[in-house]
DNA sequence: GTTCGTTTCATACGATCGTATGAACTCTAA
DNA sequence: TTAGAGTTCATACGATCGTATGAAACGAAC
């Protein structure tokens, strides 16, 4: 069953090292020093960097992509249609919720998930759409129905800004949170704004 | 005054090879072989990779902030006090212009635009904020007038959703151009929707 | 206390990285 | 034609990279 002590440990550092160097970036030998263990225990535990990647990545995303089919669950129990407004905050609010805006370990997830999103090694996106695709889908259906009017393609591309909006505005958080003091308020603020911002958005007459 | 082909030609191929793998996964053996030249031709014409990256970056968001300098001047020219629609079409139309959706290189400047934004290497911010500050501020306060009930830092978040949304959808959409055929008409079809999805967006009432 | 699977360790390998160097080449001006 | 500045070239240096290896350490079962 393997110690889960280093294991864990390994994975904690590389979210470190990779939020803030990149996956190219950063090296196994900066992993392995920041987690106080040893440089083999990655190819022991993990088999190679690529898959310390995934493992990491898959970390970050998955308890998101979980609660967003909680919270999609949810809605439609109380009604077969949600609002607009409901499925907007059940898709976007778990990137706030999993990742806690005043923290420092919440700053470098959202790092993180942006860096998942634009990195240009593809690797990623193939492990990655299985479940997260699935996730989208059931959003997608569900706002085809809220919005009636928009073309499916535009809804993806509407679905799209959505995770933009939030995941650019966290990490444009964190580049300031090293020097600000007082970003508790806007850190509060954030959520409000980007649920205005994405609901007005998303229910914009079709073009 | 340097041969300028070997140095375009450097700055061109470093710009595809840093939207493929990111700017510390992409070496200079890499750059300088795609571009046909000796690998110490980075060093006479550049002096190092830091500096490289700098030029390419500089390279590809002067002119898009020259154009969102000239789009907001003729707004002004012709009214005092823009509209909201104005204002945003000013702001991430360069986005579209500047980086022509259908060819390859247009695809490739949108990776690296994204790359620039959210590379976790924070020398970036540094020598970008000269005058990429300057141009955001005289849209903010445009955007002050055209929307007073907005708080000035609600309309800094809003605003940094312009540039997400556009910047993300080239992204996704150079993601899946590679293996979709005909987004010639997507291509197009997206500048239209970012403006209605963003205008409505910016519209919204303050929360 | 000895055995044996599991985990950690120090260490080494070949590849690749960014950069530097000095010779060779090109081209213009005298 | 020659002098010299500007540019390109092949090549090498030390550092660092990801990964592999085999010995040491550990812990539970008998």
């Amino acid at each position: 069953m393997a110690s889960p002590d280093t294991r864990t440990q390994i994975l904690d550092a590389a979210e470190v090292i990779f939020a803030e160097r990149g996956f190219s970036g950063a090296s196994v030998r900066a992993i392995t020093d920041l987690a106080g263990v040893n440089l083999a225990a990655v190819g022991y535990h993990f088999g190679s960097k690529r898959d310390l990647i995934a493992a990491v990545a898959r970390r970050v995303i998955e308890p998101i992509n979980v609660a967003q089919n909680v919270g999609l669950d949810r809605l439609l129990e109380q009604a077969p249609e949600p609002q607009v407004a409901d499925l907007v905050s059940a898709f976007v609010g778990p990137l706030f919720d999993e990742i806690p805006a005043d923290d420092i370990g919440g700053s470098r997830k959202s790092l993180l998930i942006m860096t998942i999103i634009t990195d240009p090694a593809k690797e990623m996106r193939n492990w990655m759409g299985s479940t997260e695709a699935a996730v989208r889908d059931r959003y997608r259906t569900a706002f085809m129905r809220a919005l009636p009017n928009i073309s499916s393609a535009e809804l993806e591309f509407r679905m799209r800004g959505l995770l933009a909006v939030v995941a650019v505005d966290r990490i444009e958080m964190n580049n300031r949170g090293t020097l600000d003091s007082s970003d508790e308020l806007s850190g509060v603020s954030t959520r409000r704004w980007a649920m205005a911002f994405l609901v007005a958005a998303m229910k914009a007459p079709s073009q």
